[in-house]
DNA sequence: GAAGTATTTTTGACTAATCAAAATGCTGGT
DNA sequence: ACCAGCATTTTGATTAGTCAAAAATACTTC
């Protein structure tokens, strides 16, 4: 049985939940799952029984749910139709970056892997979306990215952002009008856990204060890490 | 309420069956509406009733089920959906037209207005798809095209081919590899009854003879309705 | 460790969509 | 006018997915 968009759309969610999850190597609890899925708890407990017959997740009753490795599979190749779909939207249809989640929340189930390879391959085969979210390849496998958010990487240094972290449109508008966008080089001036909040210097001496949970949401490449990538791709 | 992919289905169904009805302003029957939509006769009748519940379509008992006005706006755009994204992976993605259809029938239930507009306008507000089939404006109006077939256009007259009304994919590679494509100019030089075939002149003198079954499926233009549609075009 | 709170599961019910097979209605031919 | 055959509708049942609210369990706090 093809899965229905129902269970891919759970699938996705426990995938992105568990990854999401502070602890590592935790189970999903049915409470994030049903909320991330906008659905009632039991609905949730119901659902994920079931996945759990067919053996895409494992379920712990009072504890929470993981991905097998068929369902991590599958969970992974919804996420880069998805991811696919959005950059192709940006970089062909001409979308800003703002509105591409949506649509794509739609398309993910829709698209054939077919279209989603010639989309890849007119892309250039990339390896983010426009959201600097890394995009699985056609196996689901995703090469792990070292990320530190505006929260925690070193005062005073360059950093390029690579990453936003939230599909709020607004968020989205607020961080594209304030230079905040993947690729943009910025420095993290002062952090004030007083103010709840981190003082950025951004192009052409921009200076922009922003709350500490939206500065989480914002990842970025430090020069080290940058040069230890760099000699990872050379050395290959 | 959004209609489901379900409503949809019926809905555009009943839109190319009726159209499709030798006798024209008839109601399309039960039987016909199953079949087309590969589901049992008793399903088709539920749901038929269900849909007039909601006033998108009337239904007679026994007779069978037309569009009402409402319905009828839906279900043009529903095809106006498929046909717009049929040739948008035929122009941009590179399909062949052989294997846009099955495609087209996931992705016309998945893409917003606005995607299928910026399609549209990519392809230039395009009138027909890759098949020759006409595209529904936004308003899901159709501007009627004087239609003949290779059954019933004058012998030894060039005719452009339009239109070739099959989505099966070895026909439709049949024709193709036979330069019976729209756009292409051909001569019917002879029509058998007892032999139940038509023998075609197409390009570079290339003779071909095919079965009234199939030359029905295939529509042309006449000089004289090409002149009669110049005329309306340069009066405007 | 008992009490109270929060989370999770169970229960019972509902909607959309479907099928198989029985019942019904229509129609063409004698 | 009748009946046989065919199309259509009805009936009874099934599956996927969902909710609200009751019951059960786990976690916190004293
Ligand atoms: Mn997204
Ligand atoms: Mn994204
Ligand atoms: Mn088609
Ligand atoms: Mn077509």
């Amino acid at each position: 049985m093809l899965p229905s968009s129902t269970v891919e759309n759970y699938l996705k969610a426990i995938y992105l939940g568990v990854a999401a999850l502070t602890k590592p190597h935790r189970l999903l609890p049915m409470g994030q799952l049903a909320c991330a899925l906008g659905v009632a708890p039991g609905t949730a407990t119901t659902m994920v029984k079931t996945l759990a017959e067919s053996g895409l997740v494992e379920y712990e009753p009072y504890t929470g749910v993981a991905l097998t490795e068929a369902g991590e599979k599958l969970a992974a190749l919804v996420v880069r139709r998805h991811r696919v779909v959005e950059l192709f939207l940006v970089q062909v249809m001409g979308y800003r970056w703002d509105e591409v989640h949506d649509e794509a929340e739609q398309l993910e189930h829709a698209v054939s892997d077919r279209l989603v390879d010639r989309m890849d391959e007119m892309l250039g085969r990339p390896a983010v979306d426009p959201h600097g979210d890394p995009i699985p390849d056609q196996e689901g496998v995703i090469t792990p990215q070292p990320a530190q958010s505006l929260l925690t990487c070193p005062l005073n240094t360059p950093v390029t952002i690579t990453r936003v972290i939230d599909q709020d449109k607004s968020f989205l508008r607020f961080i594209e009008n304030h230079h905040l966008k993947p690729g943009e080089s910025i420095e993290v001036e002062d952090r004030d856990s007083a103010s709840d909040s981190v003082r950025v210097r951004g192009k052409d001496d921009h200076h922009i204060t922003i709350g500490t949970r939206a500065a989480s949401k914002v990842l970025v490449h430090t020069p080290a890490a940058a040069a230890i990538l760099l000699e990872l791709v050379t050395s290959a």
